[in-house]
DNA sequence: AATGAATGAGTGTTCATTCAT
DNA sequence: GATGAATGAACACTCATTCAT
C-alpha cells in the first residue's frame, strides 16, 4: 500500500550507480546489480533494454541531477567571484550528498558505450560552466584564455579532490574546502 | 636482420596500452589485444602470466618512464617556479610522446587489479612532486595548505587538461600551454 | 505434469557418469556433458560450482548408492559364508542395475581431484568390507593374513569381472557369476 | 663419445611412463614431458608422429616386456601350479623393477585411444596366461568354468595387490606375497 | 638433429539476455 | 509485473603441434 510503482526501477539505479563508481561498467554484471538491488535479473530487463541502456540512463539522470543542484540558489546577480563560489560549493555539497554520483560521472565521461545524447547532456553541463567563464572574461574577472582550457583546469581540479576526499586521502574540513575554492579561482582569476 | 629479439612483448605492451586507455581493462580482451599486436592469443601467455599480469607490468614500466622523463634536465637549483615549469613541460612532452600512456595511467591508477608494488611505484611519483612543493612551501614560493590537496589540484588539471588534448578538444599550441601552466602555478603559489 | 524439478541436474549427472566411466575424467569435456545432458553449457555451472566439483559430487553419490545397495536384506545373522555371498551378490546386481557407475567408481577412486570428504566416504565403504572380513577371521571362517591383502584380491577379482561383464568379454549367467562367487571365496576361506 | 642415438627417445619414454602412470594420458601434456626428458618440446615429435602415437609404442613396448619377463626361466615342464607360481612371482618382480609400468598397463588398457595393435598386444599377452589355464583345465588342476572369467579373478587380483603395493598400503614382505599368490591359486584350483 | 617460440583450436567458465512460470 | 532457471556466445587461458633457426 506504501510502495509506489517506480520504486523498482529505483532500486536498480541506486544500486547500480554505486556498483558502477565502484568497479567500474564492465566490471559490473547484471546479476550484481540485481541482487544489490534485490530484484531479480530479468527484472531489470523490464525497465532497461540492456545493460548499456541502464548505464545510460543513469549518466543522463545524475548529470542532471548535478546541473539542478549547481542552478539552486544560483546568485544570477552577484559577481562572477560569487558566481565562482557558489558552483564550486554546490559540487562539494553534491558530492556529499551522493558521493558515488561524481566519481561514477567522472569516471564514465569519455567511454565509448555513451550515446550520443548522453554527451550532449553532459556537454550542456559544461557548456554551463563555460557560459560562466566566459562572462568572468568579458567582466575582466576571469584570465582571457581558451575557455575550454580554463574549464579543464578548474573541473579537473575539483574532480580530483573529491575524489580525494572520497578516499580519505583529504578530509573535507570547511577551511580547507575553502582554502581549495579559493586555489581554483586564483589559477584563473584575471591579475 | 629481418627483426629484433623481443619484439613480440614490445608489440603486445603497444598494443595492449592503446586499448586500456581507450576501453579500460575489463572492456579490453585478450583476443583483442593479440589482434592488434598481430600475435597469437597464446603468445600473450608467454610473455605474461595472465591479464592481470600484463596490465601491472605495462603500469610500472609507464610511470617509471614517466619518472625518468620528470628527471631529465631537471634544474635542481633553480626556484621552486622555474622546477614546476620543469615538471609542468616535461609531462607534457611525455603525452605528447606517448599519448595513451597518461590516460592510460590515470583511469587505472586506483583500480583494484593493481598489485601492492604497482601502487608503490605510483606513489612514489607522487611522492617525488609532492617533495617539490613541500619545498616550496617551506621557501614561502607555495601556499602553506595541506600538501595532498596541493597535489590534487595541479594534478587533477594537468591530467585533464591532457585528456582534452588528446581529444581535441584543445589545441596544444606553445602559447596555450604556457599559459594553462600558468594558471596552475598561480592556483598555489602564494600571494 | 510436463517435466519434474530437479530434471536438469540429475540430466547432467546421468551424461557425466557414462562419460566419465568411457573416457575418463580428463578425457571428458564440459561441453561434452553438457551435449549428452541435452542442456547448455552454462547450465551446469548453476548446479555445480565447477567440474571438480561436479565429479566429486558424483562419486560420493555413486559410492554411497553401492554402500546402500550393500545393506539391503543384509542377512546380519547369516554365517560369513552367507553375508561374503550377499555382499558379491549386491554388488553385481548394483553393476548390472548402473553399468557406468562401479566402473567410474574403481577407476576415479584413486585420482588427486577428488576430495577429503570424496576419499572418506569410499575409505568407509571398504572399511565396511573389511569388518566383515575381520569378523569372518575370528570365527575362523576367513584366512588369517593382512585385512588389506584379503580385500585388495576380492575386490580386484569383482571388480575386473564386472568390467569384463561391461565389455561382453563374459556373459552374466547366473550359473556362471555363482561359479565366480564361489571362486572369490574360494582364494580367502580358511581350508 | 658415450651416447648412443636413440637415448633421446629412450628418455622420452622414460619421463612419459612415469607421468601417464601418475596422471594419465590426458592429465599429462607433452611440455611436461619434454622437460621431465630434459628434451626441447619440438623433439618429442622427430620421434612419434603425435602425443597418442607415443602413448601406444609406450603401451605395447611395455605389454611385451612384461610377457618377456613373464617367458623367462618359464618353467614349461612343471607342474600348473608351479607355472602359476611362476608368473605370479615374474608379475612382481615386473612390478618391483618397474614400479610404474604395470600401473601404466593397467590404467590404460581399456582407453579408446588405443589402437588396434596395441589391444592386439594386450590380448595376445592375456591369451598367453588363458593358454596355460586351460592346459591347467584340461590336467584337472583348474576348476572348469570359462577361462576368461578365471583370468578375470586373477588378474584383478593381482593387479589390486600391486596397486596396494605401490600406495604402501601394503609391505611387499616374502612371506605376505606367497600367501597371496597361495589365495590366488586357491581361488581357480579345482577342490 | 634439436630446439623452443609461436600458434590457434579447444578448454573450463562467466554473464548478458530470454522466457516459461 | 516479477522472477530466476536456462542459454550460448564470448571470455581467459592451455596445449598439441609446427617451423624457422
Amino acid at each position: 500500500m506504501t510502495e509506489q510503482k517506480p520504486t523498482k526501477r529505483q532500486d536498480i539505479l541506486d544500486a547500480a550507480i554505486v556498483l558502477f563508481a565502484e568497479r567500474g561498467y564492465n566490471g559490473t554484471t547484471v546479476p550484481m546489480i540485481a541482487e544489490a538491488a534485490k530484484v531479480g535479473a530479468g527484472t531489470i530487463y523490464r525497465y532497461f533494454d540492456h545493460k548499456e541502456n541502464l548505464v545510460n540512463v543513469l549518466f543522463q539522470e545524475k548529470v542532471k541531477q548535478l546541473s539542478h543542484h549547481l542552478m539552486q540558489g544560483y546568485p544570477n546577480d552577484s559577481s562572477i567571484r560569487e558566481q565562482f563560489r557558489h558552483i564550486f560549493q554546490r559540487i562539494h555539497h553534491f558530492a556529499i550528498g551522493d558521493s558515488h554520483a561524481l566519481h561514477f560521472i567522472d569516471s564514465h565521461c569519455s567511454e565509448i558505450f555513451l550515446t550520443e545524447e548522453s554527451n550532449q547532456v553532459f556537454d550542456s553541463f559544461i557548456q554551463y560552466i563555460c557560459d560562466v567563464i566566459e562572462v568572468g572574461q568579458k567582466r575582466g574577472e576571469i584570465i582571457l584564455m581558451q575557455t575550454e582550457a580554463l574549464i579543464g583546469i578548474v573541473y579537473g581540479a575539483i574532480v580530483q579532490i573529491l575524489k580525494m576526499l572520497r578516499s580519505d586521502v583529504l578530509d573535507g574540513s570547511e577551511h580547507l574546502m575553502k582554502s581549495i575554492e579559493e586555489c581554483c579561482w586564483n589559477a584563473i582569476r584575471s591579475h
